[in-house]
DNA sequence: GAGGTAATAT
DNA sequence: CATATTACCT
């Protein structure tokens, strides 16, 4: 099984904050991908091969990087060679579930953007000699989304989420600034499971990286005085 | 089809 | 306004 990290969708994220799931904590193999239609989703796999996922068919829900999945594309990048950091690669690397390859393309693009106009500030002496790793998560309030019905409720609320996210910037304070909400250290298993083994391209092993990604844990932290909740840019500086 | 970039949407 | 998606081109 290539071990893969299902992508909670923020509805689903949003439904599994309120009320107490069934299931006790450790939710080691959420539920399938995107399959929160309780409607008529009986498009069953009839025989041999179908099984038509809705995820390829249906317009996924905006995507949201949550720190936690940009760790891992971040990583996914590291390990890959430049060479080799292409949105499919990158994808499969990270193995994902329901990540889509536009998906990572976009981002990538972002990504490349940020380490741009990253390189002609801060470092003062040439040379790509300390690895781009000064990366900062932050939170993420889950909007709401769904596939096919979207309730009148949700489309406001997901209006209120627009109209009250970007309250907080990031200013690159010279110290470095006081999270309290670092993400836990991520295991750092070495597994010897490899992902598909890449097309006749050489024999590049590289090392997979850590496997364990809970999307779950993310913490509220709210700062005392602001008492707003302040989303904070993915990608600092501009 | 895949990658890269620009435009557009949310 | 930042970020994600979509359109276009190679």
């Amino acid at each position: 099984m290539p071990l893969s990290q299902t992508l909670i969708t923020p509805e689903l994220a949003l439904a599994f904050d309120a009320p107490a799931p069934p299931q006790p904590a450790a939710y080691s193999h959420p539920a399938p991908p995107l399959s929160s239609d309780f409607e008529s989703s009986a498009s069953a796999a009839a025989g041999s091969g179908g099984a038509d996922e809705p995820a390829r068919t249906l317009k996924r829900p905006r995507l949201v990087w949550t720190p936690q999945l940009h760790k891992r594309f971040v990583d996914a990048v590291a390990h890959l060679g430049i060479k080799n950091a292409v949105p499919k690669t990158i994808m499969q690397l990270m193995s994902v579930d329901g990540l889509t390859r536009e998906n990572v393309a976009s981002h990538l693009q972002k990504y490349r953007l940020y380490l741009k106009r990253m390189q002609g500030l801060g470092t003062s002496g040439r040379g790509p000699a300390a690895g781009p790793e000064p990366f900062l998560p932050y939170v993420q309030t889950a909007p709401l989304q769904h596939p096919q019905q979207i309730t009148a409720a949700m489309q406001q609320q997901q209006q209120q989420y627009y109209h009250q996210r970007h309250l907080g910037h990031f200013g690159s304070s010279t110290g470095g600034f006081d999270h309290g909400f670092l993400n836990r250290g991520m295991p750092q298993p070495a597994m010897h499971q490899m992902v598909g083994p890449p097309p006749g391209t050489g024999f590049l092993q590289l090392t997979p990286p850590p496997a364990a990604l809970s999307v779950d844990d993310l913490e509220p932290a709210r700062r005392e005085d602001g008492g707003e909740r302040k989303v904070l840019t993915l990608f600092p500086d501009r």
